[in-house]
DNA sequence: GTGAAAGCGCTAACAA
DNA sequence: TTGTTAGCGCTTTCAC
C-alpha cells in the first residue's frame, strides 16, 4: 500500500480531530484535477472517463477509475449540472400526499425514476391551484422534467409550464401534452355491469369535485353505459373526494334512495357506507355500493368494498417512462393519452338487488 | 410594447413553429450579465440585489429588479449552488411511502421546509438497509441536509452519513445525532393504563420488527408500566409491521388468548382484529385491542380502533426546524432527543374485560 | 485517444 | 455602495 507519496502529508492533515470538521461540504473534496494529476492525465480525460465512458482508452480509463476510487473522488452534480444544464432531477406533483390514492403513484414514479437514474423531488400542492403553481415554479428551474399527478391547475397553466420543461400528466388529458390515464370509461362500465347483473335497475352516482377531469370522464362513461345496459343512473354531487364528501352524499341519497350506488372514489364510498349504516341501512342488503380506486382501506372496512382498481403504480411508471423518453430528446407526442386498464374488485359491499329500500 | 429593439429579431426567431423548439433549457435565458448591461451596473451588483438584498442601494436595487422582471431573469440555481456549495434541497428518507404512518411526517416536513425555503427530495428506502444507503448516497451530494424518518440503517452507518451533512433523525435516538421522537414510554403506558382501568389483568404485546428502535422502546416502556400498574404483559413477535404481521400475531395469540392486546402499530392491530374476528372472536367483547399511531384507517375499521396517536406532523416539522438551525450554522446538539407528546384515542375496540375467552 | 482552454452563471473577496 | 476579478468543478469544442 505504498501510495503515491504526494498523498502523504495531505492525508495526515486530514486526520485531525473529526470534531473540528463541522458538518458541511467536505473541505477540499477531490476534483477531476486531483485525479488527473495523480493519474498523470489531463482533467478532460478524467471527465470523459466518467461522463463518456468509451471515448477513452480502456487502460487509461481503468487507471483513472482506480485513482479516483483511491482518492474518493465523486463527480460534483452541481458543477456537472451547470455545464450540461440538466440535473437528473424530476418533479412529481401531487395534490395531497395524504390521499391514499397517491401512494402507489409515488411508488411507481420513484421506482421507474430510480431505474433511469433520476431523483424525484416531491411537490405537494395541497389541493390548491395557487400552491401548486408556486411550488412548481420553485422546483421548475432545478428539474429536468415534471410528472403531474392529478393537477388542479388549468389546462392553460399546465401548457405554459410544459413549454419550459418536458412533462407528462397523470389522470387527465391535456391537449398537446403526453398523458397517461386509467381506463375510466371501462371502469365505470364494469361497475355498472356488475350492478346490472345483480339486478339493480337504478343506481346513484356520487359525483366528485366539479373541477375533476376524472369525474367528468366517469360520469360521461356512466351515462353511455347506462343506455347500453339499460340501467338507470342518477347523480348526486359535486362532492368533496373525501369521507366527509361521502357522508354529505349519503344525506342527499336518503331523500331518494336507490338499491345501487357508485361512488367517485373509495373515500366517498366509505363515507357513504358509514353514514347510511348509522341510519340503519344495511350494506349490501339494502344498498350495494361500488367504490373507485381500490385504496388500501377498501379492503379493511366492513363490509369490504367492491371497487374499481386503478393501476396506480403502473400509471406512475408509465408516466416516467414517457417522460424519460422526452428528456432523452423524443418529441413529445401530442397523441391520445396512454390508457392503462382497470379491474373490478368484487368484494362484500355489493349483492343482488332486493326491493327498493 | 415597443421593447428594446435588441429583442426584436430574437423574439421573431423564437416564434417559429413550437414543434421546432424541443423541450429543454430555454436557449439564452437572461443572466445577471444581461440584466447588468441593461441596468447599467456591474454583474456583481445584480448578484447582490438578489442574494444579499440590503447590501445594495435601494434605488439601484429597484431599478435592477425592474429590469430583471422585464427581461424575465431568474437566478440559476445550479450556478448559485456551484459557487455557494448549497442547493436549498433537503432529503427526506422514509422506509416505505406506502405506510400510512409516513404521510403526516412527509406533510410536516414539506410544510416546514417550504416555509424555510427548502425543497424536499424524497428518498424511499423500501424498508431495506441497502436501498436506503444507495438512494441516500445518490441524493447526498445534492442536498444541504437530511431528515431520516425512521431509518433501517445501523447507528454506525447513520453516523457515517451525518459526518457529511447535517442530519436529524425521527423515531429513533442515535448518539450524537439530533433526533425527535414521540413519547413512546408514555404512549404504551397510557395504553396499558386504559386497559387496566377496564379490568384487564393480562395483556399481550404484539411486537414489531426486531430491528425497530421504536419497538424496543415500547416493549421496555410496557414492562416498566406493567410493574407499576400490576397488569401482566406477554409478548408475541417479532412481527412484520403490517396487516399480515397482525394476522400472524393472531395465530400465535389464539394459542394463549388474553383479554387485552396492544399492538406495535395500527396495521398490526387491524390485521389481528380481522384474523380473530374470522375465528369468531368478538372485538371488544372477547378481546380489547389497542393500536399505535392512529393512522387514517384506524377510524374506518370495525370496530374503530382505540389507539395511541403519535403527532407525526409535529415530528416532521420539529425535525426540519432543527435541521434548518443546523444548516444555518448551529452546532448539532448531541443532547437528548426532542420528545413530542402522544395521546390515547379511545374508540370502540376496547371495553371492560369479561371472563377469559 | 488525449490535451489545452474556454466557458456554464453565479458569488465573493478585494479595491475603489 | 459599487466594480473588478477570480474562481466553483465540470463539459466540450478544437487541435494535436
Amino acid at each position: 500500500m505504498a501510495d503515491d507519496e504526494h498523498e502523504g502529508p495531505e492525508r495526515g492533515t486530514d486526520s485531525v480531530p473529526a470534531d473540528e470538521a463541522r458538518p458541511g461540504p467536505r473541505r477540499g473534496a477531490p476534483t477531476i484535477y486531483d485525479v488527473a494529476q495523480v493519474a498523470g492525465v489531463a482533467p478532460s480525460t478524467v471527465s470523459r472517463t466518467f461522463s463518456r465512458p468509451g471515448r477513452v482508452n480502456s487502460e487509461t480509463a481503468d487507471r483513472i477509475r482506480k485513482v479516483a476510487a483511491e482518492l474518493g473522488y465523486r463527480t460534483n452534480p452541481m458543477a456537472r449540472a451547470l455545464s450540461t444544464t440538466h440535473t437528473n432531477l424530476i418533479a412529481l406533483v401531487v395534490p395531497d400526499i395524504t390521499n391514499p390514492v397517491y401512494f402507489e403513484i409515488i411508488n411507481g414514479v420513484q421506482d421507474e425514476a430510480a431505474e433511469a437514474g433520476y431523483i424525484v423531488v416531491l411537490v405537494d400542492s395541497r389541493e390548491s391551484d395557487r400552491q401548486e403553481r408556486d411550488a412548481l415554479e420553485r422546483a421548475l428551474p432545478i428539474v429536468d422534467g415534471i410528472v403531474l399527478g392529478t393537477s388542479r391547475m388549468s389546462d392553460a397553466a399546465i401548457r405554459m409550464i410544459a413549454k419550459q420543461k418536458p412533462m407528462v400528466v397523470i389522470n387527465r388529458a391535456v391537449r398537446e401534452i403526453p398523458s397517461v390515464v386509467p381506463d375510466n370509461p371501462r371502469g365505470v362500465r364494469r361497475a355498472l355491469e356488475h350492478l346490472g347483473e345483480l339486478g339493480h335497475t337504478t343506481v346513484t352516482y356520487l359525483a366528485g369535485p366539479e373541477a375533476s377531469w376524472a369525474d367528468g370522464m366517469r360520469w360521461r362513461g356512466l351515462r353511455e353505459a347506462s343506455l347500453e345496459l339499460s340501467v338507470h343512473v342518477r347523480r348526486i354531487g359535486p362532492l368533496a373526494p373525501t369521507v366527509a364528501g361521502g357522508i354529505a352524499g349519503a344525506k342527499a341519497w336518503l331523500q331518494a334512495p336507490t338499491t345501487g350506488v357508485i361512488a367517485y372514489n373509495d373515500l366517498v364510498a366509505i363515507g357513504f357506507m358509514r353514514a347510511v349504516q348509522a341510519r340503519g341501512v344495511r350494506v349490501p342488503e339494502d344498498v350495494s355500493v361500488v367504490g373507485y380506486d381500490n385504496i388500501f382501506a377498501a379492503d379493511l372496512v366492513t363490509p369490504s368494498l367492491t371497487t374499481v382498481a386503478t393501476p396506480r403504480r403502473a400509471l406512475g411508471s408509465a408516466a416516467v417512462r414517457n417522460l424519460v423518453a422526452q428528456m432523452k430528446g423524443a418529441h413529445p407526442r401530442g397523441g391520445p393519452p396512454v390508457v392503462v386498464p382497470v379491474k373490478l374488485m368484487e368484494r362484500s359491499s355489493t349483492a343482488a338487488a332486493t326491493e327498493q329500500p
